[in-house]
DNA sequence: TTGTACGCGTTATCAA
DNA sequence: TTGATAACGCGTACAA
């Protein structure tokens, strides 16, 4: 069996009051007793009962961190972020998965009910109204991370979508591109709908018609096949250059591409969104908008620590950075 | 404050033990009773409390979930098969990050011991004697990944690492190779020396004499950055393949070819290790063994419930795949 | 069929 | 300076 304090308590002669005290060094029990106590503590190999302090405290300096998969290439940095704020802080992270499945949204939410976490963390998903409805009914502190939705307990932390893709969409400007296609993304319809709308204020600021024919919203299906059937803005419609939703979509563009003989860049400039990881190992590597991905995490958790302490906190939109790679070039003049 | 089982007991004029069995459908209680109690305990919006069943039984239904980064590409697969065959078996994960680093290591221990895990599995950590050690005094089941170690309280599943460098190493044999490099990792040292016995067996078995040139462990850096160095094998020894300890190498490796103007896989096949996500998406897609990390997470956590059910469980060599892409060809004949 | 009493390991209150 | 007692929320032996 585990050693508990009585057993300290009866090793020493006192009572299991006295040890609690003198194991975190409560000023009014004797130097002595207290050196005495945690010596045999330390021999005897006790390590405190979490479990017995949170049902205690009521609190149990655990949060939920949910994700629709750990395995998206988006989620890993953040997580990391995440995780070690918590530990810094004392706390530990529960990591569920929700496969954006909306039975097992409501398992998760049961279970980090059950759990009594002290907060939560939602990663990369689509907060649908019923999930979030859940989510706050658990009435602890909910940082959303990419998902600005309204509630009493909800706030968030976001990249600038829109500036992002009007960022990206300058970028091509710049090297002279007038037609700029748009691969959006319907599973994400808040991001993809303001990932658009910077993209269109790049092109108004610019003075460049818009093409209906330029934006493609795919039919929903994985990211990477999304990028594969995006290669019709340029068969079809003539564009030079492709703002992507995201890095998948634009490395499935950039596959079809090699497969189709379309040399990129020199036919085909293609932005992607993120900066995952591949985006740097592709070729030619992809030019891409980087999120904060590590820092988005620590942001949110210290976001969770400060509601915890009652702070008052606010909603943040964070700037991303434009990284230009090989995969976006100067408009060949004969175009 | 939270509803507990005595509110419903106020609420429904009973004691709280009937509560508490009426909602586990005790068959001592009345269908009547039972209907009535479940009924309310769902208007009142009643959430058992993980933290207290805990401390009655002993048992916490959660597992530490122990690695050096998650953002290591190797890491999140596994996390998904571990996290979703605990979640169908009601068990919940605690996500720990180590970073390889011994003081942080110590408090990942210490965390899991104050939490009572009923479990622990670690993956893709060079997991030494000392914390092993500390590991094991948990008491509490644990599964390597990877990492085959000895104890009372160690198991593990790993990939046959023999077998994989010596399929790699075969597949380029039969490509007509005969000067083939293999580009280690010091800070792996159990699996490199496994990779390295599987290529040396390959080349045995085809009668090619081994030359000490061909085997480079480059100096602890990163990854990627190995691979740059590795290209050495190539410029200097004349290896026309190369086996790399890791698809990150592979990658940093075919980086700097490219760089360097070297044709892969016409001039330089290489050959990498894992199959990590960007494996695919490189150019050329990288040829690789693949290790089922899916598969390994669930089987580790597979592995747990056993061990926790009292069922006998044997260490797991599990074999991979070679998957062949791009990277890797027949040798011209004028080399 | 239901209730009483106790224990899980810890902390807090009050008294000595 | 220390100790006895209760409380946190739940499950279980035993009694009724």
């Amino acid at each position: 069996m585990l050693v508990t304090i009585k057993d300290i308590a009866k090793a020493a002669g006192v009572s299991h009051t006295t040890v609690s005290r003198a194991l975190r060094g409560h000023p009014a029990i004797s130097t002595e007793t207290t050196r005495h106590i945690q010596q045999l503590a330390e021999q005897m190999g006790y390590v405190p009962s979490a479990v017995a302090q949170s049902l205690n405290s009521r609190q149990t300096f655990t949060i939920g961190m949910v994700v629709t998969t750990i395995a998206d290439p988006f989620v890993p940095l953040v997580a990391e972020g995440i995780e070690k704020v918590a530990q810094e802080a004392g706390y530990s992270v529960f990591l569920m998965t929700s496969y954006n499945d909306p039975e097992r949204e409501m398992t998760v939410v049961e279970t980090l009910q059950r759990r009594r976490v002290d907060a939560i963390i939602v990663t990369a998903s689509r907060v649908g109204s019923l999930y979030g409805e859940q989510l706050e009914r658990i009435q602890v502190p909910i940082v959303l991370i990419n998902n600005q939705e309204n509630g009493e307990f909800l706030h968030s932390i976001a990249v600038d979508d829109v500036q992002g893709a009007k960022l990206a969409t300058e970028h091509l400007l710049a090297l002279g591109h007038r037609r700029i296609g748009y691969v959006g993304l319907l599973t994400r319809p808040k991001s993809n709908a303001h990932r658009l709308l910077g993209y269109q204020a790049a092109l108004q600021k610019a003075d460049i018609p818009q093409d209906p024919n330029l934006i493609f919203l795919p039919p929903p299906d994985d990211d990477f096949r999304c990028g594969e059937l995006a290669l019709s803005l340029h068969l079809k419609h003539q564009a030079t250059a492709i703002l992507c939703y995201n890095d998948i979509t634009a490395i499935g563009l950039l596959n079809t591409c090699q497969q189709n003989q379309i040399a990129v860049p020199q036919a085909l400039s293609i932005i992607g969104f993120d900066d995952i990881e591949a985006a740097q190992y592709v070729s030619p590597p992809l030019t891409t908008f980087r999120q904060p991905r590590l820092q988005m995490g620590e942001l949110a958790m210290q976001m969770i620590l400060d509601l915890l302490n009652k702070k008052s906190v606010e909603d943040q939109l964070l700037p991303g950075e434009l990284i230009i790679r090989g995969s976006t070039v100067q408009i060949y003049p004969e175009q």
